[in-house]
DNA sequence: TAAAAATAGC
DNA sequence: AATCACTATTTTTA
């Protein structure tokens, strides 16, 4: 108890002062709707009737009549080691979440840039191949409905995306991201089972074994062809077993419409959620999606003795607006439960007509791009049952993307080189331009290829199989969606790498660094903007600007017939400042310099105020901008004699930690004026920065300056100003408990002496005494209740004074309101 | 003929 | 303080 007590303190104690109520108010906002649909899709179900009761998973009740006591699995469970607890609500991570450090062994670099999500431990687990994955739940991971917190009415659909949309957005997209890779892992683990590759072994001919490990007495050339020889035989024989009768990972949307989502039903013929059981069942029976039909041909060849990679093209929700809508769910009679789908795939097994649901397609027909109609999409025809049975017997055809979803890579040891073979769908080998859809395939978008080796470590491979990565695919990457993109997206894939760098792993990593820089200039327009390599003078931002000596690296023109502008480089883009920006920055522009802009004035907007006075006048071309190379750093005047200089408010600016002038120091403390002033030294307030709420920005003093030889005294001070503060305040709770024990004491005199004579019915009017006196001296402090011990421990903690204590507030008549304008 | 790119307007 | 974004329409290309 006292412990528990302590700690709180001590919390409380290194906590901001200021701070005290924010988190509360932070943990009222309400989990946003979207939230909760995914982690239904993801396999937890929320209750409609009664949103306040935990969540349940979706499967647990569903697959037989009484729900599990215990589910084991929740998507949690996939994301979070070792917490066996369900998702609640509640452990979603909001928006608005706060920082919480969650990659605690990677302290070397990008300390700041933690994942933020809040009470959500999202590290990853670890590869772990005997992981005990009895009862658990496979994710379920259609997660094709999608809808803006607040659904978009058609008008406001012109508008853009407001900024708390389009974060919101990205936190979907990335939260989509982590659940989409912890699933794969999964099944890639799966992949390694005994018992899975046992049952897929009687696929293997020794001769195909022998193929597959050709001996080292080969040539390079010769082993790899041997490997790839081999692979074509277990895929010709793969191919005629596996019969596809499910549908696959599609690509996930946005419902424009909130009913849409509310009516979302899964398609019947959705890929039906697995645990490990039913994946070996799969492996036996060898019927299922193209993309079980992918990591059955994985595990195959892991069996044979083949470095195999799972790959997969995860589809998250794009955190751009347009792209293709949901659209209306069709009208469904109700999904059939997973029940009477297994009844389904039985009835399917047994009347299946060899021939039909072979899924091989001439890639002929598939290559042409962009043509994403009945032609080109593979159309399977899954067998029509001899209808004697009743209604669900009706078997939809299965309309898929002609590009895969999972694949697998193999390692070509000869060469070593990762290679991709898509035995099910596009019936390609060694060819990874193979695999990219085309822009206009709605059901599949290639954005991130993430591979998974046997061993649980993961590679992000796209730059391999996307054509424009820099051009196009970047663009919907995380990189793109925010600043923080990139180190994010970095730290999830460390937590999904191998603890060391091996050989391969530096080829591979050289030859996709190949690929991108191999990349060919964008032929058009569009493209250039925001590249990481080339700049169009027309895509600068406002307060970009070209270094003078800037060459172009070649030309576009827009169209045919538009003018020819030239290609420059983004490393010759500078962001130019205001002299009154740079100096902000700790920075003055040099004398003479000519700007490298003029910002043009802003159109005037009408909104009744008209504020900016002072610019219109004396810069009649707008705001002179300049870049970096034209600016040193700004110092003031040094000390002089323990003379601290200062400005015409009386404070000196103090921005950046570089602007404190030659021969003074910068006490960073609240105390500091007092301090100096106590020791009669020259001081001046630091004018730190500006606080900005709604139009005025007003300044923001911390700290003071004072001479560098003073220094050690004022800290002194300061320290001994800090300690005494310590003292009155934990000899004002010693007062204050004192007061409290004595109010305690005279109460319990007082009660005893008026029950003195009734000694009969002691227990009860006991208590209630007591309970009378707790309640009568409200301000008593709760530690009067305790032993005295823990009092005067508490009382040393001491940060948090009530305000109507003395305390030491610094008053800061001298600083008032120095808002510094030009 | 249709997809992709440029452009115009808010 | 800082800043184009998004969609429909037209034009070009394969």
């Amino acid at each position: 108890m006292a412990g528990r007590k302590r700690a709180a303190s001590r919390a409380n104690a290194s906590a901001p002062r200021s701070s005290r109520s924010t988190r509360s108010s932070a943990r009222e906002t309400e989990v946003p709707r979207i939230y909760r649909e995914m982690l239904v899709e993801a396999g937890v179900q929320s209750s409609a009737a009664s949103p306040e009761r935990p969540l349940k998973r979706r499967r647990a009740g569903q697959i037989n009549e009484q729900p599990t006591k215990k589910p084991e699995v929740t998507s949690k469970e996939e994301v979070v080691d070792e917490n066996e607890e369900e998702i609640q609500f509640e452990d979603v991570p909001l928006p608005t979440a706060t920082v919480q450090t969650v990659y605690r062994d990677s302290d070397e670099e990008d300390e700041d840039d933690d994942i933020q999500f809040e009470n959500v431990d999202f590290s990853f687990p670890a590869p772990n191949l005997d992981e005990p994955e009895e009862g658990n739940k496979d994710l379920e991971l259609d997660f094709s409905a999608r809808t803006t917190p607040k659904s978009r009415k058609a008008a406001d659909r012109r508008k853009p995306l407001s900024k708390a949309e389009k974060d919101h957005r990205i936190e979907i997209h990335k939260m989509h991201l982590l659940c989409l890779l912890a699933h794969v892992a999964r099944r890639n683990r799966w992949c390694n089972d005994e018992t899975v590759q046992e049952s897929l072994r009687t696929l293997l001919t020794s001769k195909m074994v022998k193929y597959l490990n050709p001996g080292t007495n080969l040539s390079q050339f010769g082993r790899s062809q041997s490997l790839k020889d081999g692979l074509q035989q277990v895929a010709t024989t793969y191919k005629t077993k596996f019969k596809i009768t499910e549908r696959g990972l599609r690509r996930a949307l946005w419902a424009e419409n909130e009913e849409y989502l509310q009516n979302y039903q899964l398609s019947d013929d959705a890929e039906t959620p697995m645990e490990k059981n039913d994946f070996l069942e799969t492996a036996k029976s060898l019927r299922g999606s193209r993309d079980v039909g992918a990591q059955l041909y994985c595990a195959l060849l892991r069996s044979a003795g083949v470095e195999a990679r799972l790959v997969c093209s995860l589809q998250p929700l794009a955190f751009a607006s347009g792209g293709p809508p949901l659209g209306k769910p069709p009208k469904q009679k109700g999904r059939l439960s997973i029940a009477e789908r297994y009844a389904q795939m039985q009835v399917k097994d047994k009347d299946k007509a060899p021939e039909s649901a072979a899924p091989t397609t001439s890639s002929s027909v598939r290559s042409r791009l962009g043509h994403p109609n009945a032609t080109a999409y593979r159309v399977p025809t899954t067998p029509i049952a001899s209808s004697s049975r009743a209604a669900p017997q009706v078997i939809k055809k299965i309309r898929e993307s002609p590009y895969p979803i999972y694949w697998v890579e193999i390692l070509d040891e000869a060469h070593q080189k990762w290679q991709p073979a898509d035995p099910l769908v596009t019936d390609s080998f060694w060819k990874p331009q193979k695999l990219e859809p085309p822009a206009s395939d709605k059901e599949n978008c290639m954005t991130y290829v993430i591979a998974f080796e046997a061993d649980g470590t993961v590679k992000d491979v796209t730059r391999r199989y996307a054509k424009a990565y820099n051009a196009k695919t970047r663009k919907m990457r995380v990189e793109s969606a925010e600043p923080t993109g990139e180190r994010w997206w970095r730290k999830v894939l460390r937590a999904f790498a191998r603890g060391f760098v091996t050989d391969l792993d530096q080829i591979e990593a050289n030859e996709l660094v190949a690929i991108e820089s191999r990349e060919p200039m964008p032929r058009n327009v569009a493209d250039f903007k925001d590249h990481p390599i080339y700049a169009l003078e027309r895509h600068l931002r406002r307060n970009e600007v070209l270094v003078p000596d800037a060459s172009a690296s070649g030309t576009v023109g827009a169209g045919s017939n538009g003018p020819l502008e030239k290609v420059y480089r983004r490393k010759d883009v500078r962001i130019a400042r205001s002299r009154d920006k740079w100096y902000r920055m700790g920075r003055e522009v040099l004398p003479n310099e000519i700007p490298a802009k003029f910002l043009p004035k802003r159109a005037k907007k009408n909104d009744g105020f008209d504020d900016d006075g002072p610019e219109d006048p004396s810069e009649p071309n707008g705001v002179p901008i300049y870049t970096e190379d034209q600016t040193i750093p700004f110092k003031h005047p040094p000390v002089a004699n323990g003379k601290v200089p200062r400005n015409r408010y009386g404070n000196i600016d103090l921005y950046v930690p570089s602007m404190v002038p030659e021969g003074g120091a910068y006490i960073a403390d609240e105390l500091g004026a007092r301090a100096a002033f106590i020791l009669g030294v020259d001081y001046v307030p630091a004018l730190t920065g500006f606080h900005f709420k709604g139009r005025q920005g007003t300044a923001v003093l911390y700290g003071v300056v004072v001479a560098e030889e003073n220094e050690e005294a004022v800290r002194a001070v300061v320290d001994g100003l800090k300690d005494q503060a310590a003292d009155f305040e934990k000899e004002r709770r010693a007062r204050e408990v004192l007061r409290t024990w004595k109010l305690f004491l005279m109460n319990l005199r007082v009660r005893q002496r008026i029950w003195a004579d009734v000694d009969s019915d002691e227990e009860g009017n006991d208590r209630d005494a007591m309970n009378v006196d707790a309640k009568s001296d409200e301000d008593a402090p709760r530690e009067a209740e305790g032993d005295p011990e823990d009092v005067t421990q508490q009382s040393d903690g001491g940060d948090e004074a009530p305000d109507e204590g003395g305390g030491f507030m610094i008053d800061d008549e001298d600083y008032g309101g120095g808002f510094m304008v030009d």
